[in-house]
RNA sequence: GGAGGAGUGGCUGAGUGGUCGAAAGCGGCGGUCUCGAAAACCGCUCUACCUGUCUCAGGUAGCGUAGGUUCGAAUCCUACCUCCUCCGCCA
């Protein structure tokens, strides 16, 4: 969430104001916000200097009472009933006023940093750079999905049986791989000073708002409404949300994080795209980093981010593209991202396979995960980052691609022998 | 799932309608003493928001959460959540 004073005070309201225009924020909740914004003030002003006579009458009710003196009491008490009517009157209409800035504020996306190119859409977005080199093949290589079906490594069919479009099973090779996959990259990025944890699957309303999941993209999300718990959309929601309503020290901070989880999406808006293979599925494995950090250190962490997502690619010698998205194209709650695309031979398309965001305080404000800053002895809201490290469904879907052979078999022993490397770390 | 008990400040723990943001202790910070340290002693130690003459002053709110009763609620009432104990069930 953003900071509403910033929308208060006259010397920032206007760069945020342009941000968020920018972001393609509606021009008449902007105005409503702002001047609910100013009323609320007013209200709450008329309310606490009602309050505060309520508080200094019932001070001396008591004492009254204490000494007997029941006519001044009843006196006293009568005029105290009539303070409390007006509360009462004031009550109600300051709630609305609040629940009207809280559905404003809570649907408003967060403002970008200066490097972000301004623009609409996915067109407007910037390659930053191009990595690896791009794969040779020396005969038409096949999609991932028909590999995978020809030799029998997924079960396209089988998912559906079970549970519909979009889901699959994996035959033994794949389920291997996938497993020593999610194992190879957490204990790279345990090497790289992550802490891995193991989370709940299914959180609370209050973890999806903290992210920035709710109220806005409530459809997205699988719901259990018996329970009032979401299956985790990724395990950016749990891990962030694990230090919501606390308070860290300056020294604990940066904290990084990271966790191997299924992340169930419902890919509502997407009928009919990439209906084929693993590319968009309803469920899938994603290797998650989280960071936390002070918030002057938040753009240097963004960037050290990127680089160990990068890791996991260079490692398997994939083709792929660093680009950063447009103001347009960001996340609701990011305000800055790089996107990792895989090069797919057989499609020629770009396929995203990490998203590396900077949050700012926006998840911080909204979970209420704050630190004591040490000189000043004052509470902040940290900086929170993460990022993919990757997604292990469409890493597969890459691989399957990347190493095949010429006689339509996979290349299990180039395969291994990069997963071999190992990342021990005994405790 | 059933029965009982409990949720108070960083922690322990008092408070059952009237100067209670809340005793006391521990921890933490600062100071006195000391060559230094310990001990002892003194002081300070929660958060959010509002207003203003905005590194300061005043005010409002907060005792699991949300409502309610009352002139006045940590204290009474209702619902929910969490934890503990016992029973049942179970990987």
């Amino acid at each position: 969430m953003l900071d509403l004073q910033l929308l208060r005070n006259e010397d920032t309201r206007g760069k945020i104001l342009d941000l968020l225009r920018k972001r393609g924020v509606c021009e008449d909740d902007l105005e409503l916000l702002v001047r609910t914004l100013e009323l609320r003030s007013q209200l709450m002003f008329q309310l606490e200097t009602l309050q505060r006579e309520r508080n200094q009458g019932a001070k001396v009710l008591g004492e009254y009472k204490r000494q007997g003196r029941e006519e001044e009491f009843h006196e006293l008490k009568e005029k105290m009933e009539v303070v409390k009517k007006q509360i009462e009157g004031i009550h109600p209409q300051l709630l609305q006023l609040e629940n009207k800035i809280e559905e404003i504020a809570h649907n408003l996306p967060n403002i970008f940093l200066p490097d972000v190119p301004v623009g609409k859409s996915e067109q407007d977005n910037v390659v930053v750079r191009v990595c690896g080199e791009k794969p040779n093949f020396s005969f038409q290589p096949k999609p991932h999905y028909e590999i995978a079906e020809q030799l029998g490594l997924i079960d396209f069919a089988r998912g559906v049986k079970l549970s519909g479009s979009r889901f699959y099973v994996y035959n033994e090779e794949i389920s291997a791989l996938e497993r020593k996959l999610i194992n190879f990259m957490l204990e790279m990025h345990i090497e790289g000073g992550y802490r891995e944890r193991t989370v709940p699957y299914l959180v609370n309303d209050s973890c999806m708002f903290g992210t920035g999941q709710f109220p806005k993209f409530k459809d997205e999300y699988y719901r259990i409404p018996q329970d009032g718990l979401n299956l985790i959309p990724t395990a950016e929601v749990p891990l962030t949300n694990l230090y919501a309503n606390e308070i860290f020290s300056e020294e604990e901070l940066p904290l990084y994080l990271t966790a191997a989880t299924p992340c169930f999406r419902r890919e509502a808006g997407a009928a009919g795209k990439d209906t084929r293979g693993l590319i968009r599925v309803h469920q899938f494995m994603k290797v998650e980093l989280v960071k936390f950090c002070v918030p002057e250190q938040s753009r240097k962490e963004h960037e050290l981010l990127l680089q160990d997502a990068e890791k996991i690619l260079k490692h398997f010698q994939l083709y792929y593209r660093v680009v950063q998205l447009c103001s347009g194209d960001l996340g609701f709650a990011s305000a800055q991202t790089y996107d990792l695309e895989i090069y797919m031979p057989a499609s020629h398309r770009w396929l995203e396979i990490s998203s590396v965001s900077n949050f700012l305080d926006f998840q911080a404000r909204r979970a209420k995960i704050r630190f004591k800053r040490k000189h000043s002895g004052k509470n902040e809201y940290v900086h929170t980052l993460n990022a993919s490290g990757v997604a292990a469904g469409r890493l597969i879907a890459a691989l399957l691609e990347y190493y095949q052979t010429p006689e339509g078999q996979i290349d299990w022993g180039k395969l291994h022998h990069l997963l071999e490397k190992r990342y021990l770390r005994v405790p």
